[in-house]
DNA sequence: CGGATTTTTGGGAGCGCTCCCAGTTAATTG
DNA sequence: CAATTAACTGGGAGCGCTCCCAAAAATCCG
């Protein structure tokens, strides 16, 4: 049984509220007792009662990261990962704790319904002080859920809504910017792979190739069009539909739907990037590692990771500074083998 | 303001205790009285709050994963994301929070103290009810913590001492086998990638190899083993610290290790598997898209996840369970094209 | 050096919930 | 139908902490 507050105030012949001083940092102690109640606090490894102490200050130095995807493309790609990573880092540097809510769908429990069970119980019992979203389709029951229940959150990507706190990466000018690549080697029979596009990411990167496209006078072919679902097995059947209209070049949405749209190339005995040539996005590892490498649109992934964090503990913290807090990282061309270079 | 028990309790006209009864299920409450408190809660969506339910109960719901692995392997290695997901899905199935804690020691306060801080923070703090670990080196402080602290805890992996519940894969087995079926192709020159020799699984794998060797009568040669880090290229600098032995087969403990190994054999000017046959550990799903395809040692990671998960909430709700727990799960050769297929 | 400040300190109240113990009310039984 | 017994219900105490307020001690100043 650890200590409680009170023990060590007896040990150190002060009194419960002075004790809480100490290990609160207020002023008003006397450093000959700050002292004495310091060595018995590290005597006794004491350490406060988190529920207790958040039943009192009503915080409790939790944050949520949920990401609320269908699990297929979640745990193939490894963006998820190194955002991961950026997440806790910040949270670790902020001495906040992190609580992860995945779901899968795999099971009953994990339904629509369920999830929203879930989003509650989260939310309203106070589990945490804020929240970090990545990945959620526009549709999904946690931002009603967040929005009404008002809980701080930022967003990872970005959703239409006035009280939205967002960090995003300029998805349009990133895909617009690959697009712009093929145009300049020549290409004009360019088809895009999209991502699901009940994500604004998705939306954004096929805005992108409009806008490249539009740009250059180029009429927008419908059937050069094809939605995936940012994981490869998606990229593979969509380069698949692709196919019979015979695109000289593909911008995938991902990277992980590129190297499906190799595979399917690869079976279809065509040449990367010979016969067409294939971009992608993200710049995740495997991108530099399939054959031929990925050209494709980096993004700091992990640091938008961080800034999320970091925005939602300066809203936590400074809750009355007024406004909404966006944010939009650029993103950058990594040029590699796989759209070769064709002279003009 | 979310509604609290006392306010549920005004509105539906009976006290604090009775709507404490029919939130938790207990019996004793007569069926129209109880009909009458749920009408209420479903319209006030009354949710318990945590902090005070587990002040009073001492129970969070919320249990702990914990990888303290320093980080360039973590995230690259697709590893952690198939447990994690078998840890989430577990965990809600259960109903039970998860909290994650990464250590990527690339900031200051991610150094082993401010490590062990959190460590303290989280378990004395009372955060969680028990916690899951993973990868962590065998002399990583989480484990004499967790011990004096009397957390309940699960290891995937596996740890000696006598009260260390874990799930494990059988590594021994599993790198035999990989080292049997390279023996049986008529190898006699086998080498192998370890990885970090501070991790058990690494010793174990390396211990598979060593009894596979044995048993075939042939004599063990230090120059045909180098150290790795599980990662890409730790598996890349070893395979090129082996290429002057020789060696016309190379077992690495890791998928990404032989993937690294895989680019420093390509870049010797040697084929695979025509001038060395190549043997990876896990099957991660990059282990099929690299050229050649990886053959490999298959663990059932994601259940692994589950089922430390289940163990752990075995362990917290019938405290009186005696015994430690212990499950080791059999691994599966993967056969593919990286190690030929040679006529003896 | 005594009153007016200012700095320290202690204790009560309360955060929202569970659990135990009585007190009520309803059901059973001979 | 009175006496038991069982099924419900309400309220107090307490989980460990913070915060406020007032009391006590230390400091100041003319």
């Amino acid at each position: 049984m650890p200590p409680t507050l009170e023990e060590v105030a007896k040990l150190a012949g002060v009194s419960r509220s002075t004790v809480s001083r100490v290990v609160n940092q207020h002023p008003h102690v006397r450093p000959e007792v700050r002292e004495r109640v310091w060595e018995v606090i590290r005597q006794t490894g004491y350490q406060p009662h988190a529920a207790a102490r958040s039943l009192a200050t009503r915080y409790t130095r939790v944050i949520g990261l949920i990401i609320p995807q269908a699990v297929t493309t979640l745990f193939t790609d490894p963006y998820f990962p190194v955002l991961m990573r950026g997440v806790a880092d910040a949270c670790n540097a902020h001495n906040y704790h992190l609580m992860l809510s995945l779901f899968s769908h795999r099971r009953v429990r994990d339904s629509y319904a369920g999830q929203d069970l879930l989003y509650r119980q989260l939310l309203r019992g106070r589990y945490l002080d804020g929240v970090v979203v990545s990945s959620a389709p526009l549709d999904d029951p946690i931002f009603p859920r967040l929005l009404e229940d008002n809980v701080p959150f930022v967003i990872v990507g970005r959703y239409p809504h006035e009280r939205a706190n967002y960090v995003d990466v300029d998805n349009v000018v990133g895909a617009r910017m690959a697009v712009e690549h093929l145009l300049r080697l020549g290409h004009e029979r360019i088809a895009t792979i999209t991502g699901p596009l009940n994500m604004f990411a998705a939306q954004d990167r096929l805005e992108g190739y409009r806008q490249a496209l539009a740009a250059r006078g180029i009429p927008l072919d419908e059937r050069l069009i094809a939605e995936g679902d940012f994981a490869e097995q998606g990229g593979r059947t969509a380069m698949q539909r692709l196919l019979p209209h015979q695109p000289t070049a593909v911008f995938a949405a991902s990277d992980m739907m590129a190297v499906g749209a190799l595979k399917a190339l690869r079976e279809a005995g065509l040449r990367v990037p010979e016969d067409v040539a294939v971009v992608g996005f993200d710049d995740v590892p495997l991108a530099s590692m399939v054959d031929p490498p990925l050209t494709t649109v980096r993004q700091p992934i992990e640091q938008l990771g961080s800034m999320a964090v970091e925005l939602l503990i300066s809203l936590l913290e400074n809750p009355n500074t007024g406004g909404v807090h966006r944010v939009v990282l650029p993103t950058e061309l990594v040029i590699r083998a796989s759209c070769g270079v064709r002279v003009q």
